[in-house]
DNA sequence: TAGATTGTTAATCGATTAACAATC
DNA sequence: TAGATTGTTAATCGATTAACAATC
């Protein structure tokens, strides 16, 4: 397979969305130039993204929406469930937990790992939260897909370090801290204070 | 001055970060290689990035840490107080409201709305939390400079409108919802399923 | 001075868009 | 068939990187 781009995989996750959209619409198919209009780009984009994968469409009618946004899914891999793990559970792995559109979407915690005796011990829903020293095991014996770090940032390092060892193969990232991983190690981060700063930048000008 | 892309601004945010903390570890002078080398790019990224906004380094030297943070600040915005409304007083909301870093970089809530009326007349911190019917009126007479919205998708459209109204120039939108603004009001989107269906994506190759 | 490192220009790389033959 | 729209190639645009003169 060609090598796929970062930026082609987002904008198949907002295709994604809004062929769910247009399906619970009523909207049977759809053309690469509505659906370019919807995400805010040009149709000459959404096809080629497309055409990466194969051929879905038919000259002269468009898309069916269900048949794509089935192969959406395939190509996301969406259509299987993925295991998480939490660490850190502040408010915002709490928020993080109780997000509906992750487990709509196929993406459960199975485990949340704190470091404060208050919270080790106490449940979410049916999940214990377990102390953090613990994870490694833990995680050995019950591996997750993807780890959710939500710690303050210097926890972040040591946590990405067990996480390796461990064998996780995914991990998303919301501690504002410069990580690396090895090869065959996919790590995303979420940095919720640099979307503030570009605003303000701009908002500056 | 030349049109900045989003990318360097991003980049410029991380930078500050990586200075706050050299900072902090009391190193006094900083190479762009050093710096490349923290931020996981290359030194003439660094270099670029820089040169559109002036010069900040010595020949031969390197820059100064504290001078090239505090003009990074200057850039950004950093050096004020930047006002905030939020949408949406669940979790996620919850999450934002009390996240340290934002009061830290200057940026603070002032006001909270929810149509929750369980929610409607109690106070987070000494922020009351208003019917959101009444957001307008309340923008109206009491700005902001940006507005976050942490609702439901369906939710997000209406807010943005009378947003645009109330004259409020940035919008940090977590909601799933395309949405488009008009010229001189700047949209930022976190999608976080986006972040965990590119992790899905790459783990299922 | 000699070594180090910036600031900037030119070259490269990769992503987006335009254009159009294929075809429903 | 005629009009519409895909899939794909080539052209364009913009971002990144290499290279190096300037200079501390």
């Amino acid at each position: 397979m060609e090598k796929i781009s970062e930026f082609t995989v987002r904008r198949l996750s907002n295709y994604y969305r809004i062929l769910l959209d247009l399906e619970k619409r009523g909207i049977p198919t759809v053309s690469s130039a509505r659906l370019a209009e919807l995400g805010g780009i040009t149709s000459a984009q959404v096809r080629k993204d497309l055409s990466y994968f194969g051929n879905f469409g038919t000259r002269g009618l468009g898309y069916s929406v269900t048949e794509l946004k089935n192969a959406i899914v395939e190509i996301l891999g969406l259509n299987r469930q993925w295991t998480m793990a939490l660490f850190g559970a502040g408010s915002l792995g709490h928020a993080l937990f109780f997000h509906e559109g992750f487990r709509e979407d196929g993406f459960y915690f199975k485990h949340v790992f704190d470091v404060d005796p208050k919270k080790v011990g106490t449940k979410w829903n049916d999940v214990d939260i377990t102390h953090q020293r613990n994870a490694e095991e833990v995680l050995r014996r019950d591996p997750v897909h993807i780890a959710v770090v939500a710690t303050p940032p210097e926890a972040a390092t040591d946590i990405i370090e067990l996480l390796v060892r461990a064998g996780t193969k995914g991990i998303l990232n919301f501690a504002p801290t410069q990580l690396t991983v090895p090869d065959g190690v996919w790590l995303r981060n979420v940095n919720l204070a640099v979307a503030l700063e570009s605003l303000s930048f701009y908002l500056s000008m």
